[in-house]
DNA sequence: ACTAGATATGTCGGCAGGCGATATATAAGG
DNA sequence: CCTTATATATCGCCTGCCGACATATCTAGT
């Protein structure tokens, strides 16, 4: 189905939430971007997925704001890649979304299907 | 306080969802902008909050889509109010993104709730 | 050996959508 | 009277995700 509109909505759900999913894949533990995309599309069944021009530019954020730190992984015969793991700061950073993302989603709850009387 | 961080990515979660929000306070009734604003507020606990610049823009575009209806309330001795009604195109496509919003939440409790059972 | 596709990291301009600022006007309350 | 809440409206700014592009290696099929 080439539902543009729909594909363009769900575009923009996502906004404001990329930076908590990074985060909650991280606190299973240490993974690499490519990897972190992979883990995010195969948990939510590809109904989320992350875009080259917005993974990485997320990851230096993040660890710019010391949410998370990186490490080059270099083994023989195979390809570099560049491990993330979360910091404490990160881990608490994740709580707070968790939080906020929490309470927003109660609040939406409570205006969207806040209505006894409904009508089909 | 002066959490302002806090209320960007609040902000921020707001992004693409401040139509079903409207067309939602809408199913209950027809209402005018100001009141539909105030409704969100108060069904929320003022969680969500409506900006004129957000708003008013919004209803235009909801109803040059055909979403919604609008007809200019004069009642002597009071303001004029511009009332806005669902239309059924706005009641179908609100179910739509009921469900798109369903989908993304679910998808978004898979991510950062899931539990960690394997590791690749 | 050659080719294609998945893996892996990265940059940059475009663009859409919410917000702040601003303008205008009336009713209610102190 | 004067401030506040009500009520509608516009416009430019800013932020954050995406598409497109660049680069390179590993794997699998022909």
């Amino acid at each position: 189905m080439g539902n543009e509109k729909h594909d363009l909505m769900a575009a923009n759900l996502l906004r404001g939430n990329t930076g908590i999913l990074v985060l909650a894949i991280l606190r299973t533990g240490a993974a690499h971007g490519y990897a972190i995309a992979s883990e995010i599309a195969k948990r939510s069944e590809n109904a989320l997925s992350f875009k080259q021009g917005t993974l990485y530019p997320l990851l230096h954020e993040l660890e710019r704001d010391g949410f998370i730190t990186s490490e080059w992984q270099i083994v023989e015969g195979e390809r570099p890649r560049r491990v993330y793991t979360l910091t404490e700061s990160g881990s608490k950073e994740l709580s707070e979304r968790l939080e906020l993302w929490n309470s927003f989603n109660q609040a939406m709850t409570q205006v969207i299907g806040g209505t006894p009387d409904e009508q089909t």
